[in-house]
DNA sequence: CTGTGTGAAGGCCTTCACAGCC
DNA sequence: GGCTGTGAAGGCCTTCACACAG
């Protein structure tokens, strides 16, 4: 199976979101040059995704929306990710809350905290976990990555918990970095950074 | 005044937040290698970044912790950037407590929304006022940037408050997008989207 | 010998130009 | 004509190779 770009992929996932609203409006077909109007690309980038995944288009026509959405989402989705999250404080009970977090692509299957007050409690549906019943919880719940959205001081102690329980994927948004095993992937995300770079762009 | 890139500017905050780390560690000087191995990126790369801002390293030396710090933060923040922010809902109140958003470099310095139980409200020292408000108080705070962090039915109409009350820049949370006019800078995020190419990536 | 600064090379991704098809 | 699909060109960014400095 081929593998394609994060920012294809990412952009796959945008034209997706396009066309479901196309799709609740009863739009039956689109061009590459609307999809380009909606999402600021280039008419030719669309295409050009598109036609990398294998061709569906019709010449004269367009792209049938249905059938555009369920390709793209054939090819970026093979199988739901099953995701658990640690730290139900603030950036927490976001995610939690968070409808993308509870879609066919994304599970959210589970929570963990530390908060004897919010333990056992469910948001949005996900039960929240004590931390200790983590190595318990998690093997059974098909999850493949972790979020870390603890304070940084707890960022370490959460990421072994996670690696213990046998995740190989880890989103850390603790402002720290987390050493993991060998095989483990950790996506590090500074939202620090990440605004700083968005507002300089924008106010520059 | 030359302008850099969005990516060396991300790379730039980066190398920022590393410095601070080994400032607070009484590191004196740092070289690229040992940038390249904290960060993950090439020692290339960084010392391409940083000498395209103007040379500050010394051969068999390295760099001046302090002083690169200081001067990358004196070409990427000629100015403090300040953000007011919409909705203090779930994703806004992680906003509003998130410490990165009270530095030297950003300031979030009010947020708006339209539950009474809130406003009248501080949190983290931010006032809220009410959306109705928004008008009158923006322009005494010195704002440049506003944040959409409400749902997505009411996107449109606080992009219209923002641009009434004369920012120029938007950062878009609500899953949906906004019309502005000419000359107002949008920057859309869904999280569903950046969440999912995460995931892409990591659980693949 | 250690580490910076930088022109050149390479690679990836976007854009262009146009062939093909309805 | 209208719109997709795609090889070729172009541009940006990263990596390499090496000159230079202490």
């Amino acid at each position: 199976m081929k593998r394609f770009s994060s920012k294809t992929i990412t952009r796959a996932l945008l034209y997706i979101r396009i066309l479901e609203d196309l799709i609740a409006n009863k739009q039956e077909f689109v061009s590459s040059q609307l999809l380009a109007d909606i999402s600021g690309l280039m008419d030719t980038q669309i295409r050009k995704d598109i036609s990398s995944f294998g061709k569906v288009g019709r010449p004269r026509i367009g792209y049938h929306t249905r059938e555009l959405k369920e390709f793209l989402e054939a090819v970026v989705l093979k199988h739901t990710v099953h995701v658990v999250l640690f730290g139900a404080g603030n950036l927490g009970s976001a995610i939690l809350k968070y409808p993308g977090f509870q879609t066919e692509k994304i599970k959210l299957v589970a929570a963990f905290d530390k908060n004897p007050r919010i333990v056992g409690r469910t948001v949005n549906g996900i039960p929240i976990y004590s931390v200790a019943e983590a190595g318990a919880v998690i093997p059974k719940s098909h999850a493949e990555v972790g979020i870390i959205a603890v304070p940084a001081a707890a960022s370490q102690e959460i990421a072994d918990a996670i690696v213990a329980a046998g995740l190989k994927g880890i989103v850390n948004f603790a402002p720290a970095s987390v050493t993991v095993p060998k095989g483990v992937q950790v996506r590090d995300i500074d939202l620090s950074i990440e605004f700083l770079s968005l507002f300089y762009d924008i106010a520059g």
